[in-house]
DNA sequence: GTATTCATACTCACCGAAAAACATCTATAT
DNA sequence: ATATAGATGTTTTTCGGTGAGTATGAATAC
């Protein structure tokens, strides 16, 4: 669903423009919030939904899913795209993912991810061997 | 479904002829991932798909999925064909498999390469010597 | 209570780049 | 020799990134 990486400013306003080919995903908005290593995932409803429900749904202690609650949806914010499909990002996850002129945008299959532009290239080139791994191991099963 | 070995020039705007006898298999697209030694993996639609899913199907740790989901996805990026059967390589592809002004394209089975013609000049002597154990271990056993 | 200012959201407009369409030429095959 | 298909080049048009302008609303000051 979510595919590639694309690089854009911020303007002064603090919009970010979201890959066009996203767009269509995004009809009811999107859904941010902080990820783990100082980057922002950004859900479409949809599967924010899907998200939030089997979480939910999960089997924990009253006091743990009140805590869960709190740092999943306190944390999370809704926005609207504007006509050029741009957002404006909440200035709290902007500090949190180091984001100051440049956005990079990641697409991870079903959510994509905001990344301060350096950040992105330390993690792309932590995670760039794995690719391989992933598939041979993968076209072994096929083969199995 | 994908066989043999063609060579083609890139134009000035970063455009790639993919060969007739393939364009059948790939009319909704293209997915491009970078490759293991130096050259870009193409597959159609319909086989990222199933690759994909098997990956996404996987038992592993949450956080470990969403490296994972990273260095696959990311990387990844859909093209179409154009009215000629041309994609154009995006710059970052072209850098990463030092694609210049000639790329060979290599069918192999259910998906296809492209590469430096000089890297895969290197890369088929290399694997050479392989194939010809193979072919007279089955001549050996045809034999027998 | 009114006025002013700041912030946020929506609309419009421009320019450059990318993609689609168009065209030409070469090579191969009949 | 002619016709067809495919490689490659050119033109045109569309799309998208970016900036500016306008309106709406909240907050504060007077």
């Amino acid at each position: 669903m979510f595919f590639g990486e694309y690089e854009y400013k911020i303007d002064e306003k603090g919009r970010v423009p979201l890959p066009p080919r996203f767009r269509a995903h995004l009809k009811d908005g999107v859904v941010l919030i902080p990820g783990i290593e100082k980057c922002i995932t950004a859900y479409p409803v949809a599967e924010w939904k899907k998200l939030a429900a089997s979480f939910t749904g999960g089997t924990v202690t009253r006091r743990k899913l009140r805590q869960l609650n709190r740092a999943l949806f306190a944390t999370a914010s809704y926005l609207n795209l504007d006509g050029q499909g741009r957002i404006s990002l909440p200035p709290l996850l902007r500090e949190y993912a180091e984001i100051v002129d440049e956005v990079v945008t990641v697409g991870t299959n079903n959510y994509f991810e905001l990344w301060n532009s350096i950040h992105w290239e330390e993690e792309k080139a932590a995670n760039q061997d794995q690719v391989w791994q992933i598939i041979e191991s993968l076209e072994g099963n096929e083969g199995a």
